[in-house]
RNA sequence: GCCCAUGUAGCUCAGUGGUAGAGCACUCCCUUGGUAAGGGAGAGGUCACGCGUUCAAUCCGCGUCAUGGGCACCA
């Protein structure tokens, strides 16, 4: 006998084992139609498990999430089974499931085409069509070892052969075709139908670029076809927010080859640049940082003492000039050592803050460059604090708060926080470690918000947390890190004077709010689809005339606003007032003021806002009023 | 850096082995019109760059550069 619990508190019970399947249709036929897998005691199983003891089951569809993987699983198995069909040569190695879909990697003596992949697709769907049995079973591994080998399937062999031998190694077929995978899989291929191949591209074996370059096939599916047809409009969507069209839609910078990975900032793109700058150094100005500014080259000595030289020679930019090797800087910490050491510092200096709109040059691989997110030139908010050990919590939390709030008034409210701590290979005794990522930790405990810990992230000198945005379609964006620096202090020599009269070596915190600008930039102008809050927008108003005789009054109300320090532009060209509004709107300004004759006799302001809604006419007064109200709230979500 | 694709007017994109086209933008003219495109005319391109094949190359081949999608990398 033996007795099931369901999720819903019920239990069944049968007289001896019995499938999940079986479980599924005692329940209801509906159910055994929608099934595609279980969870046993919390283990995910095919439907054609055996369960052989009193157990708590919950039957898996595609309305659970796992559901959804299965299915996503299974289908990546469907592609390799329609890729063999019709590229018996080419040698299938792995299929994961990844976010919203998955991928299988291929072997294959010529790339597959955009035809091959419409092909595979419709191979797909008639296998699916033929609704063949999933079936597992088991093999030991040497024998699954032999088996692939004879199959001419060297890269699955070379995979199983690295698992442990006593292990026993589970296949999956159906029809003629047959895979190794731990499952669980759909019960037939015809529970996949809603899927679709997305895109080929190049991938490493074994994700190693000393290896040769595999054929990887992405694809995307889904349990129901309303959620893929909701994921491929929310594709659009992203696509017509990207930073790189918005950036020349809307005129904010260009790229161009004499130039790769640099940015020409124009001059709406400066002036949104100069927002976040001015807003930032505000940040430092009131939190205790005092700004520096470095210089943007430094002697090749200097990076032989910070191991950069040896580290990353072939990603720094170098020049030389009179028998001296010079690098740009990759970053600005050495320079802020270099200021803390000219002159003694005494322990009650400490902590010292130094920040600087530091601009870097990383000759970044040819390959990663990408629109504004990587680059090869950038400016960060960077900046140092010289501390003790037992200083670092303090900094950490103030850090925190600080940095919530800045986000927060970017109009990000969803934070992610990481604490990467020591790797194997390290400086720093262990005592110091544990102070760090203990004071890392307890900062985070005390904002009250929840972190993951990436046990090993860490870099070599020191503990780190790391903050991830979440941005307005619910991307993911590392911006702010705070990283714990045992190591530079002491290689360039910063010491002060503690209070027992002998010299001590600071710790040195690492930290930036927004990271790169350029990359930040590109951020916001990824969540905001380039419509800024009204403190960040570029051109925040544009006043325009309806006939010539309204000239002169607009160019005062121009005039009497930029004046009250607001970006505004002036419009009397011989258009009509409505093919004004289309290109202003189109360019997304906060606010449009419309000016006839009613206005000028009035002696107000017809006032339009960006989404199009009309609050009529109003003393210019009370409009400046509005704006400087909405200026305090600073941002709001858009 | 690696794989694949792409590169035609300021922008978005058609197109062809016989040196090129549209829409928008731009200039000029008409129009002075009240909340998302008024009308007309004009100007604008070494078809990314280099080398080949060919009587002839923007088109075919090779190379370079850049961009895009991935992979790898990211102090």
């Amino acid at each position: 006998m033996i007795t099931l619990r369901l999720p819903d508190g019920s239990s069944k019970s049968f007289p001896g084992p019995v499938t999940v399947a079986e479980i599924a249709a005692s329940i209801g036929a509906g159910l055994a139609r929608a099934a595609l897998a279980a969870k046993v005691n919390g283990k995910l199983v095919d439907t054609g498990y055996l369960v052989q003891s009193d157990s708590e089951i919950q039957i898996i569809t595609e309305r659970d999430p796992e559901g959804v993987d299965v299915i996503r699983h299974s289908t990546a198995h469907l592609l390799a089974h329609a890729v063999k069909e019709l590229f018996p040569e080419a040698q299938v190695t792995i299929g994961p499931v990844i976010e919203n879909g998955f991928y299988y990697d291929f072997s294959y003596k010529r790339p597959f085409t955009p035809e091959d992949l419409a092909a595979i697709e419709k191979r797909m769907s008639e296998i699916a069509k033929k609704d063949l049995p999933v079936v597992r079973r088991e093999m030991p591994r040497d024998e699954a070892v032999e088996f692939f080998r004879s199959q001419g399937e060297k890269y699955k062999a070379e995979i199983i052969a690295s698992i442990p031998e006593k292990d026993t190694i589970s296949l999956y077929g159906q029809g003629n075709w047959i895979d190794l995978c731990r499952g669980p899989h759909v019960p037939s291929t015809g529970k996949l139908k809603t899927f679709k191949l997305m895109r080929v591209a190049g991938a490493y074996w074994r994700g190693d670029s000393k290896n040769e370059m595999l054929q990887r096939i992405y694809g995307t599916a889904w349990g129901k076809k309303e959620d893929q047809e909701a994921y491929l409009k929310m594709l659009e969507e992203a696509e017509k927010r990207d930073h790189r069209t918005l950036g020349t839609q809307l005129d904010l910078f260009h790229m161009q080859p004499e130039a790769p990975g640099l940015v020409f900032w124009h001059p709406k793109g400066w002036s949104l640049w100069q927002a976040v700058e001015q807003y930032m150094r505000r940040v430092y100005r009131d939190n205790g940082y005092q700004e520096v500014r470095g210089p943007q080259i430094l002697d090749r000595s200097l990076w032989e003492r910070t191991g950069h030289w040896e580290n990353f020679r072939d990603n720094m930019f170098t020049t030389s000039s009179e028998n001296r090797d010079y690098a740009v800087k990759p970053m600005n910490c050495p320079g802020h050592i270099l200021i803390y050491n000219k002159g003694v510092r005494s322990y009650r200096d400490l902590p010292l803050r130094y920040g600087e709109f530091g601009s870097c040059h990383r000759n970044e691989p040819s390959g990663s460059l990408h629109g504004l997110m990587r680059v090869r030139g950038f400016v960060q908010d960077d900046g140092h604090i010289f501390c003790t050990e037992e200083q670092i919590l303090g900094e950490c939390v103030a850090y925190t708060v600080l940095l919530q709030k800045v986000y927060r008034d970017f109009g990000f409210s969803d934070i992610i926080y990481k604490v990467a701590t020591r790797p194997a290979k390290r400086i720093g005794s262990d005592e110091s470690w544990d102070k760090a990522e203990e004071a890392l930790k307890e900062s985070l405990r005390r904002s009250n918000v929840n972190f993951s810990v990436s046990a090993g992230e860490g870099a070599f000198y020191g503990p780190k947390i790391e903050y991830s945005l979440k941005d307005g379609i619910g991307r993911v964006w590392q911006c702010g890190t705070m990283q714990v620096d045992f190591s530079m202090p002491g290689r360039l020599g910063a010491e002060y004077v503690g209070e027992d009269n002998a010299r001590h070596t600071p710790v040195m915190l690492h930290r930036a709010i927004v990271g790169s600008f350029e990359r930040f930039i590109g951020i916001l102008i990824e969540h905001y689809a380039g419509a800024f809050p009204l403190w960040l927008a570029p051109q925040q108003l544009v006043v325009m005339n309806i006939t010539e005789r309204q000239a002169e009054y607009c160019t005062r109300v121009r005039n009497e606003l930029a004046n009250q320090g607001f970006r505004v532009i002036l419009d009397l060209r011989n258009e009509k007032i409505s093919y004004k509004i289309r290109e202003h709107s189109l360019q997304k300004l906060p606010y449009q003021v419309v000016v006839g004759d009613k206005e000028v006799q009035a002696g107000t302001v017809a006032v339009r806002t960006r989404s199009g809604e009309d609050l009529g006419a109003m003393p210019l007064e009370a409009f400046i009023a509005r704006l400087d109200s909405e200026m305090r709230a600073l941002a709001k979500a858009s």
